[in-house]
DNA sequence: GTTCATGCAAATACTTTGCAGACTA
DNA sequence: TAGTCTGCAAAGTATTTGCATGAAC
């Protein structure tokens, strides 16, 4: 909480009120814009679309929030701060898991094999899940 | 293409010629239906917006084509048929390079971690590409 | 001929923008 | 108080749907 608000204050941005809130959803799990809403929602709250959209937008920015797309033309967002890790997908309920892994391998094999520097990566898994099985 | 038609066929679907055109368009790179509509205006023809939206469905449940996320809110669609790959994306320019790798690793990795079931993953890096670093 | 697919237009859904007032630092 | 942020409404995009016509088998 504490580390969002210097952050934000460091590039001049101020830490409302709408920022706590869809900071606070967002906590849970990754979320679409939707769930963010209703989730603000639940906790006897409001906070506009818009507002929410360029909340995102700008958290992306400050490296706090990542896109992830995990189902068919669907974008959710989940906070970065947490370990980084990888998703599993259940096809068959939506249900979300997390992994962690170590991918130090594919770095250094990418580095091998081009140019190119890495920043950033993603990595999910789709499938079944242990109950859908 | 003979492989495509008989798997349509299979599932009670015809090879048209509007998904000859979007197939021969896919061939080239992931593409962005706006992309895929000029792709096909470029060759001298037209399919409707809508019908390539119902194509690309139609592709994906086939399992021919596949939906991925490189950008910003920006859907691609790629063909499926092609090697086994991941994406290098440049942050700078936006191109987009290919890698292989082998990953059996990892499915490993996620097979001792959990009982999920994996059916297919992506694996995409950012970063900077050669000529913008 | 039957059934599925297409084009067009209209409907929906999703995301961004402009602006006046509200709020943070 | 100054500068940023928000809510509302409206504008843009992107995607889906209904229906009559056209094409594949």
């Amino acid at each position: 909480m504490d580390t969002f608000a210097k952050l934000m204050k460091k590039k001049g941005q101020r830490f409302t009120s709408q920022k706590k809130k869809v900071l606070s959803v967002l906590h849970k799990q990754p979320q679409t814009v939707l769930e963010i809403l209703q989730g603000v929602k639940s906790n006897n709250s409001t906070v506009d679309k818009a507002t929410v959209y360029r909340i995102l937008t700008s958290f992306i920015e400050l490296g706090i929030v990542k896109e992830i797309h995990l189902g068919h033309r669907e974008t959710r967002y989940e906070l970065t701060n947490t370990k980084h890790h990888h998703h599993l997908v259940c096809e068959s309920c939506g249900d979300i898991e997390d992994v962690k892994l170590n991918e130090d391998i594919f770095l250094k094999e990418v580095k091998k094999q081009t140019s190119f520097l890495i920043k950033s990566h993603s990595l999910e898994f789709f499938g079944t899940c242990r109950k859908c099985q």
